[in-house]
DNA sequence: ACCTGAACACCGTTCAAGT
DNA sequence: ACCTGAACACCGTTCAAGT
């Protein structure tokens, strides 16, 4: 709509990085095109590989950019119940101010690392809620998935429509009250294979 | 790779089903392309558009036929939670059966109908398991974003390797034990807002 | 009725050429 | 160094024409 200004000046990056994160947020990443991004940026479609490999690097690039604003609580004497629902709303709302990229993260795993970020602090609290050891490994990746699948099923749900705040948010403290509930009893953890 | 013999015989919806349907499993949803599908049966990729109204029908009607085969557990008499594991294990068998095209299933809930099939049975159970009546509808979905977030991330791990049965078994049994506690203790329901 | 060929409006990406 | 135009190998789909 607005004719930009560019042309003559560089083109970096992170200018590449946000005109991609708005087109995602406005379309969704499936309607996100090498050739539409440099009609935004109005450049060239073959200048972009100059600062990008391909699409999936760029993609790659904004995920990381998000996931990278992902601000995990830290290691206070809180109890194990309050810093995993922290934890799953620090991950619930970036996945809300982003829910279309969000939508492509989650359908591109291999572009965040489990291992480091949200998984080693997910495996610090499980360790603090008295999950045994052998456990807390699986039982990480479980309610990662059941948070991610939660939170995906929720954003795309009211991708269309707004919030309607209300029922959502009771949705969401019945989902996370199932979770410490079944984390607490011990039940889960008591086989013998 | 073999030489279909056809050519001449009328194409029918259920051969292009199925051979869909193959392709998908062979290398998933985005690797189908309609031009592709032709080639392997023989035709011209335009006749398909006399069967079927454009690619994305044809995906929900592929679908649409894996999802028919879920054999939902009947009411017998047993406890809620035995009732429960079956339906998950239903459930997981047949995302195990067809990994790559429940991968799209899962992104495009659109073409299951959450209100019949699945969600019918998993409200009666948790309607048998004393979840209060207005919280029955919330969970049900709470627990079908649950299962889909775990099969989905577990399939999407070991669709390259073999099963590694043992881990992930152990895996699954802790996610289903999770709930089934978490379910059982109450907890989750007793706010009043 | 069922199939088809040519064509249109898109893709991502390579490569040789421009400044 | 950075950008670009033309080209290649793909897409889904429309439409008029064939049997």
């Amino acid at each position: 709509m607005a004719v930009r200004t560019r042309r003559g000046e560089p083109l970096s990056l992170d200018e590449i990085h946000a005109t991609a994160l708005r087109l995602i947020d406005a379309g969704g990443a499936e309607a996100l095109s090498m050739r539409k991004l440099a009609a935004e940026l109005d450049v060239n479609p073959m200048s972009l590989y100059h600062h990008v490999e391909n699409k999936t690097a760029l993609l790659a690039g904004v995920c990381g950019l998000a996931i990278s604003q992902l601000r995990l609580p830290p290691d206070d004497g809180r109890p194990w119940q309050e810093q995993l629902r922290a934890l799953a709303h620090a991950y619930r709302s970036l996945a809300q101010a982003h829910p279309r990229l969000w939508a492509y993260v989650h359908e591109h795993p291999e572009v965040v690392d489990r291992k480091e970020g949200m998984g080693a602090v997910l495996r610090r609290i499980l360790h603090a809620a008295g999950v045994p050891e052998r456990d807390v490994e699986a039982t990480s990746e479980i309610l990662y998935a059941f948070v991610t699948g939660f939170v995906y099923a929720e954003t795309r749900d009211h991708l269309g429509e707004h919030p309607g705040a209300e029922d959502v948010d009771r949705s969401y403290e019945i989902a996370i009250r199932l979770i410490l509930a079944g984390l607490a009893s011990g039940e889960a953890f008591d086989t013998q294979p």
